[in-house]
DNA sequence: TTGAAAGCGCTAACAT
DNA sequence: ATGTTAGCGCTTTCAA
């Protein structure tokens, strides 16, 4: 049996509410009760049952936060950066996954039948009847990250995924590539503000767009590697060949830069590669990657301060709206591992 | 405001205790009251009080389970495991991060006060007086994954990391390779283990230990990549080249492939090798690697179904040990991709 | 400085 | 078939 108040009140000839009062740190009790008290319910491994004090107080100090997945690292990423910041608030965090937002309604029911002060939705798709439903009729606070979800009340953390385009392909001009090819990623919305941001970053260059030069490569079949490897390939092949590669993924990127060492292509002399995500194992291969970082920490850290915002008592209640701007990690370029 | 049993109880002028057996499915209902009650509490968009439910039930169903960090794809496989085996019988699962065992303590503290019906310990490390104080004073059932905690009470699932080693080594020695090189991880019990499994295979097939051949691949300095393409090269300088070769990590191995090939060697003709934990993004690039799988799900699942006999109310009180098989995940070699 | 009473939302065990 | 009473462990409020 677990110890409750109540023991180490009859322990110490107390009333419980002088212990409760003692542990939570209210200054009326005297310093000699608050010692003994201190002092007994450390020796019995007293912990507070949080359950019932929630009842009691309305406020769980929990969090909860909706993954489409566990193990994928950019999640845990976020999650760390939720803990991270509200953590020192007192506040715990419940990670769920939605199987791909497969059991993303019975997963929001849960949480919200647990009481958590806050939920957090990293979603991949885009808006949701039921997501409106909920956020009409909640008042507990939500904070999308991610996606937005049309037409749902609730603040909004993403990355600005136009800007990781943008910067891939600048990072490229900038290298003097002119012929820019660009493994795409799926026909999402991500993968079509990415492709958006790649073409601006030519225009803004003044340099052509070659539609011969954009390869999909999120196909379901073959590994990432492989259909980075069999899409440069074909652009070799082709006339005019690229002296610049943008990926959508680090993976695809390695696969693209093998290619075209099979192809005698020397790097960085003759092209140049840029990888996103920055998935630093991979990064750090035998040719070292340059790479635009999808920040997952500071998502989640800013996500987490919203939700701190909102679950607070300071009756803010508004919502908001920040984008998360990605970052190149440049690496240098050697022909070889030493 | 959420709504209450009270209030449905209200608008239906019946006490709250009807709806209460109504929706948690008591039989000594009418059918008439029965279909109101649901009807209203949809409407109404009822969820329960979970944390009102267990102060007075006792039950949370809710377990808890600790990983050492978010983000790295074996750990989720393990929640992914453990919430597959719990869901169907209502639990729910928290999932938190012990920053690399930091904040272990504090953790479990924290899952305690949550009242979790049980909770899940991932840990890298050895023993732990704490985890031995916990045991013997707690009554939430413990299971300990990966690691037991020398002397600590509480049911234990974990891989049985000698056959990885030994799995590995059998697999190239069935291919004919006679010196096999080991590129081994840190010398903690888990690395200690595997590196017992590679010699045993050794000596169970009457071949000769090579020391030479055994170099250490976990520093903490440079990529994982770059330790097995040098530890490679260094082998290969050496006299006695290896014709097998095995790595503490698949990253290991691609980079020891790649020394290889650099060195002008044929794969599989004249060398062959095997990496560990069945990273399939790696395994999956330009040579296919066989690699001994490292079953996460496998070791959830197990481990979410002893939590479940040992938090239900069966009054299952033992604790067991079981372990799971590492299984070998054989990939057809090709020289390179085509 | 200490404590008694009441109640958070729910359910087990009993009436009716 | 429906309802009453009591209480889970805690904290808010107010009194001593």
């Amino acid at each position: 049996m677990p110890v409750r108040l109540k023991d180490i009140a009859a322990e110490l000839n107390l009333s419980k509410m002088t212990i409760s009062k003692v542990l939570r740190g209210q200054t009326d009790v005297s310093e000699h009760t608050k010692a003994r008290v201190l002092q007994r319910a450390r020796e019995l491994n007293y912990r507070p049952n949080t359950t019932a004090r929630s009842l009691r107080t309305g406020q769980t100090f929990i969090m909860g936060l909706i993954v489409p997945s566990m193990g994928d690292s950019h999640f845990g990423d976020v999650a760390q950066g939720v803990m991270q910041s509200i953590r020192s608030a007192g506040y715990g965090l419940v990670v769920c996954p939605s199987q791909d937002e497969e059991e993303l309604e019975q997963q929001i029911d849960l949480l919200l039948s647990r009481q958590v002060d806050a939920l957090l939705i990293v979603s991949l798709e885009e808006s949701a009847a039921f997501m409106e439903r909920l956020s009409k009729e909640q008042t507990t606070p939500l904070i999308f990250i991610n996606r937005r979800f049309a037409g749902a009340a609730g603040s909004f953390v993403g990355i600005d995924e136009e800007q990781v385009g943008h910067i891939a392909c600048k990072h490229l001009i900038g290298l003097g590539s002119k012929r820019i090819a660009y493994l795409r990623g799926p026909h999402t919305s991500i993968g079509d503000l990415r492709y958006a941001g790649f073409r601006a970053a030519l225009s803004d260059a003044g340099l052509a767009f070659h539609p011969e030069l954009v390869v999909d490569a999120m196909g379901a079949e073959g590994s990432e590697y492989r259909r980075g490897f069999d899409g440069m390939e074909r652009l070799l092949k082709g006339r005019g060949r690229p002296d610049g590669v943008m990926a959508y993924s680090d993976m695809i990127a390695v696969g693209t830069m093998d290619a075209s060492l099979n192809h005698g292509l020397r790097i960085p002399e003759s092209i140049r590669f840029v990888g996103s995500g920055n998935d630093v194992k991979v990064c750090e291969m035998r040719i070292p990657l340059s790479s635009v970082a999808i920040q997952g920490h500071e998502l989640g850290q800013k996500a987490g301060r919203m939700a701190l915002r909102m679950a607070g008592k300071s009756g803010f209640k508004g919502t908001r709206k920040v984008l998360v701007m990605p970052q190149l990690v440049e690496r240098g370029i050697r022909l070889r591992p030493r």
